[in-house]
RNA sequence: GCCAUCCUAGCUCAAUUGGCAGAGCAGGCGCUUCGUAAGCGUCAGGUUAUGGGUUCAAGUCCCAUGGAUGGCUCCA
């Protein structure tokens, strides 16, 4: 996969990447940059772009509200409060506000005006923001010397300090360029009107935030343009539907994707994949109801923390029934369907479970985020003494499906509780939760696999490892997952006889690393740029007659290849060769087989690759065992 | 769910800003039988997302609903 950002300095340090700033801020690191972000010419030229903007509103807007403007990966934003209008609504930004702002902004950096510091007390930094009420509390939050503007824990008080451009002045703490001539005029733009919560909070007011683009040159912000759009090419909900894989349809449902045929291959292909890698690791295979009765997610604890997000339930002679938005709660009930002993320990019960989770209207995002999906889910009980072995026997799993995908662009994240949440998010134990996380911790040390530890993501019954990938757009998503659980075991009374006779509780680790069949397809769209693999590649050969009279030919020899398992077609339309070979690159086939007189004479086919490369005329079964080879061995070309 | 924007043929997009809904691709049919990314012709395809309103007249203006997109929030 190509680097989604190559030429600009970003943060280097995951631990400072991954910050749970939340939302935007959080990206895929470049290992090789380690200049900090917050050092480059970058970061001031874009922090320096918000004050500008902020300047800029204000002048449009007199009685603007100012919350934050800080820099993030690729530009800025600033969030205002406009106000309310004469009949009392919520005013917002228009789209020719935008031009409006940007046209004035580049009249504020043409005055080259310089951006002065100056260090303030609590008591003169309130008076100069009177009638500023985000930027009060700002100070307040810096005067008691807790947090920092996103509401981050800080250990030291900061200076409270602002900076001047022109007439604007802000609270700040800077860096930034010594003039607004700095700011190269031709190198940035405004990019979108956006709603945000004040704070990050859904229960504060919402804000308006504009965001922007900027860079040191005009190449770079074309270059940056350009990368947009490229991305957008590669956007597996454009991929999907050109490359019929899968639909949404209005009358179906937000959320709940049909699989067209070509995508039905994907989900088969990727099944048989986990399959015959499940069975070689000792997993064994079980099917669930999509359907149970409300008490067995009282029982898991689920009902309690994650009623939310399931779709409410329906009730039949006076019993409630969810559709299950996870598989575990019903593999423990199969663990503990009969007396369990040491020796039956590890049990990887594993199953492609069909879930359903209810995700807020606006939280849906093509297949990476849906409503109804399929996981490659399984559950492996273990005793204490198991579990290092275990979890990195799924570690390893990640690792040689994704060497197999040829991933590498990922972060592994280990999720961990947080104290406030006890009761709450996490099950109240935290003497629990402190030792899981010191085996997971170890584990992964031991290991020596490479993670970043983030508080507050893990899940509601343990800590886990999720697999951090971005989207072709930038958004980040777990993709598989591997998770300890403490919690469940004990609520489902599980147990297991000891070598020594006696009831012991298995841990269970619930592990995903294929994710769910959404998620993943999804991903690897935009992966390939929709150019799967031969053993993935929905159709895998296009068979091109050159004219009529080769058509009883190549269907003697689609017959062949599909004999030998591959997925082959003729097109047999009245296009010449040359549309037939333009459709088959659209498609994105791997292999197109021409076959003109000369094929026909010689019982061969020419071989042309996805690529563009001509490999000539080669004997039928030699493309045959070629091809084959190509599939069994997952290689990608 | 919240804020903003958008919704015209399967897809990509037009329609002189309130005055006869159109094109390319894809599809059907016919002709063409061709050597590595677009052969020619022809036909069909639409209650302009849905419902209501304003108007002599609505794809265009207003309201509601649905869906999508960019964010925010959320993400077991």
């Amino acid at each position: 996969m190509e680097p989604r950002q190559g030429h600009a300095p970003i943060r280097a340090r995951p631990f400072v990447l991954l910050r749970p700033v939340r939302g935007k801020e959080r990206r895929m690191p470049d290992m090789q940059e380690f200049v900090p972000y917050e050092e480059t010419l970058l970061y001031r030229i874009r922090h320096s772009a918000a004050h500008v903007m902020a300047q800029a509103v204000r002048e449009i807007y007199p009685d603007v509200r100012f919350a934050i403007g800080p820099p993030i990966e690729n530009g800025f934003y600033y969030d205002f409060d406009l106000g309310r209008d004469e009949a009392g609504a919520q005013r917002h930004f228009t789209e020719e506000d935008l031009e409006q702002i940007e046209k004035r902004m580049r009249e504020i950096i043409k005055g080259k005006h310089r951006f002065a510091y100056k260090e303030v007390s609590a008591e003169e930094a309130k008076k100069l923001f009177t009638g500023q009420p985000y930027k009060i509390e700002l100070i307040e939050g810096l005067e008691r010397g807790e947090v920092d503007e996103y509401g981050n824990e800080v250990k030291t008080r900061p200076v409270i300090s602002t900076y001047t451009q022109d007439t604007f002045e802000d609270l700040c703490r800077g860096p930034h360029v010594e003039h607004t001539g700095q700011i190269p005029a031709n190198a940035f733009k405004l990019l979108s009107i956006a709603g945000a919560y004040w704070r990050g909070d859904e229960n504060n007011p919402q804000l308006d935030r504009l965001y922007g683009t900027a860079w040191e040159k005009k190449e770079d912000l074309d270059k940056y343009i350009e990368l947009l759009e490229e991305a957008r090419k590669r956007d597996h909900r454009k991929l999907g539907r050109d490359l019929e894989i899968f639909i949404f349809d209005d009358e179906v449902g937000p959320g709940l994707p049909l699989w067209l045929p070509n995508g039905g291959v994907l989900i088969e292909q990727l099944e048989a994949f986990a399959k015959e890698v499940e069975e070689r690791a000792g997993y064994v295979r079980v099917r669930t109801p999509h359907l149970t009765k409300e008490d067995l997610f009282l029982r898991s604890g689920h009902l309690p923390y994650y009623a939310e997000s399931m779709y409410p339930p329906m009730e039949l002679e006076g019993v409630r029934y969810y559709v299950k938005p996870m598989n575990c709660p019903m593999h423990h009930k199969i663990f503990g369907s009969k007396p369990r002993s040491y020796r039956d320990l590890p049990l990887r019960l594993a199953e492609y479970g069909t879930c359903y989770r209810f995700e807020r209207s606006g939280e849906l995002f093509g297949l990476m985020r849906v409503r109804s999906m399929q996981m490659n889910d399984a559950h492996i009980y273990c005793s204490v003494e198991q579990f290092e072995q275990e979890f990195m026997g799924v570690i390893a799993l990640y690792h040689q499906y994704f060497k197999v995908f040829n991933i590498d662009r990922y972060v592994m994240r280990f999720s961990t509780h947080h104290r406030r949440g006890l009761g709450k998010k996490y099950v109240n134990n935290e003497d629990l939760w402190v030792q899981t996380e010191e085996m997971v911790r170890r584990v992964m040390t031991n290991g020596n696999v490479p993670f970043v530890e983030v508080p507050d993501e893990a899940a509601f019954y343990g800590p886990k490892i999720d697999v951090q990938i971005w989207s072709a757009t930038g958004r980040e998503f777990t993709l598989a997952t591997n998770q300890v659980d403490f919690a469940q075991p004990p609520r489902f009374d599980l147990t297991y006889v000891s070598a020594e006779g006696k009831d012991e509780t298995p841990l269970c680790i619930h592990r995903a690393p294929l994710s769910t069949h959404e998620r993943m397809i999804g991903f690897l769209i935009e992966h390939y740029a929709g150019a799967f693999p031969a053993w993935l590649a929905p159709q895998q050969v296009s068979i091109i007659p050159i004219a009529d009279r080769h058509l009883d030919y190549t269907r003697q020899v689609e017959r062949r290849l599909r004999d030998a398992g591959l997925r082959a077609e003729v097109n047999d339309s009245s296009d010449r060769m040359g549309n037939k070979i333009r459709k088959a690159q659209a498609m994105k086939i791997p292999y197109m087989l021409v076959v003109g007189d000369r094929e026909m004479e010689e019982n061969a086919v020419a071989l042309r690759m996805r690529s563009g490369e001509d490999r000539g005329a080669i004997p039928v079964e030699e493309f045959v065992a070629y091809a084959t080879g190509v599939v069994r061995e997952k290689q990608y070309e």
